[in-house]
RNA sequence: GGCGCGUUCGUCUAGUGGUUUAGGACAUCGCCCUCUCAAGGCGAAGAUCACGGGUUCGAAACCCGUACGCGCUACCA
């Protein structure tokens, strides 16, 4: 148990669904937030305008709410630290990047695309790390006032300062260390007025509170430049915690080129949410005993960073039907009666029956299916009517 | 290319220096049960612990190197 209760967010970007390597990283800071206690936050972050997708946030809290994992604060149902949706906290950002300014850790910038990408590629040729020049940084105030008066786009840079080692103390990965040289001067606020990742995550983190920053492995590399603004806003840095990536078969990372990646596809498969978190809550993470079915009550119990693995793991199919089979069976003959009927409804059998029979049919077949679907391809002749021979 | 992370049966994993002839689960195969198919029970096969060096009386476990994989290297998250 940790002593102060802990606060965790889920901060996914609404670009159409809710990916399952999305529904672990969502598990996890849930079950770590319930097992201490804690509070469970989703925060919507939409900083980027030309990614958008109409509906995709209410996908996105209607796939977590089948799923099971209830937030404590987040869109519709509010909190102290609202609002949770990002593009409503424009201000916000914009007052915390002029303290930044201010104190020269970060700086403005007029290079055109065009001008980047040439010293890019320079760079590349040279085999050098491809990283800003800090061009910019020399403009006086009387320079930056002009241009922004001339209406001239700009971004906001982080003033990273070269040759500091900046370490990080990972709950999974461990101690992991970083030279600032290696870091660019990333982008804080963008052309459009939107704040980038590394800001808008810093800041919110910081004013919702939340104490550990548990998310995917492909956000290690960024995290000493959140590191950093931590430490030039002067704010106490949250405990860090990398998840190891979800792979497809070929050990690539999990695409939806290859598979099913979004949640929705495994619940409209027939998938039973139970089944899918606690298939899911296993790749990366084991309690240490031979225990592999699980209860999301008895998840919560057990839970714990610590425990939860470095590498990453092959999504398997096959497993993640068994373990359908098995929350399947703890099921009452009713609920899946209930279940069963939705799919006869849309079968081209045409005969009623009453829920007797149903629940009858479903018993007889209960040990025999994965999915409740399964009944009307593995014993159609429940339902047809029989022909005299 | 640079930086970072990783590497135990096909897959998910146990393992924190001696109890390990490396344990469990899924999948596979066999046997039992059985009018059938399942479920269930029992069992088999499957990992020279990526490779090479060290440290140690002893290493899957600790250290170094190599290989391979993955991630990041954007005004995307």
């Amino acid at each position: 148990m940790i002593n102060e209760f802990p606060r965790v967010r889920f901060a996914p970007s609404p670009t159409g669904y809710l990916h399952v390597g999305g529904l672990r990283t969502a598990l996890y800071n849930y079950l770590f937030a319930k097992h201490n206690n804690g509070k469970f936050i989703l925060r919507i972050e939409d900083t980027d305008r030309t990614r958008l997708v109409e509906g995709a946030v209410e996908n996105l809290i209607d796939t977590l709410k089948w799923s099971g994992l209830d937030y404590d604060e987040g869109p519709l149902v509010g909190g102290d630290c609202g609002p949770y949706i990002q593009s409503e906290r424009l201000d916000i950002y914009n007052q915390y990047v002029k303290k930044l300014i201010e104190n020269k850790k970060a700086y403005y910038c007029f290079c055109s695309a065009e001008r980047l990408d040439k010293i890019r590629e320079e760079q590349q040729l040279q085999k050098l790390q491809p990283k800003y020049d800090k061009h910019c940084l020399q403009l006086s105030a009387e320079e930056i006032e002009q241009k922004i008066k001339n209406g001239e786009s700009y971004v906001i840079r982080l003033n990273v300062l070269p040759s500091e080692k900046i370490h990080i103390n990972d709950i999974i990965k461990g101690d992991v260390e970083f030279d600032s040289s290696v870091i660019d001067d990333q982008v804080l606020l963008k052309s459009d007025g939107y704040p980038t990742y590394h800001l808008a995550n810093v800041v919110d983190d910081h004013l919702m509170k939340i104490t550990h920053v548990i998310r995917g492995e492909e956000w290690l590399s960024s995290t000493p430049k959140h590191v950093l603004l931590y430490d030039y806003f002067g704010w106490e840095r949250p405990v860090f915690a990398h998840l190891p990536l979800l792979l497809n078969i070929d050990r690539k990372k999990l695409s939806k080129r290859q598979s099913d990646v979004a949640v929705e596809d495994f619940r409209d498969k027939g998938f039973l949410h139970e089944a899918l978190v606690n298939f899911v809550a296993l790749l990366g993470w084991t309690a240490g005993d031979d225990v592999e079915y699980y209860h999301i009550d008895e998840l919560i119990n057990k839970f714990t960073l610590e425990r939860v693995n470095k590498s990453g793991a092959v999504f398997d199919l096959e497993k993640l039907t068994w373990l359908n089979e098995e929350h399947l069976r703890k099921k009452s003959t009713p609920e899946i009666v209930d279940m069963f009927k939705k799919c006869y409804e849309k079968s081209t059998f045409t005969n009623t029956y009453s829920d007797e029979y149903f629940g009858m049919v479903v018993d007889a077949m209960r040990e025999r299916i994965s999915f409740a679907y399964e009944i009307l391809i593995k014993s159609p002749f429940f339902f047809e009517t029989p022909r005299n021979l």
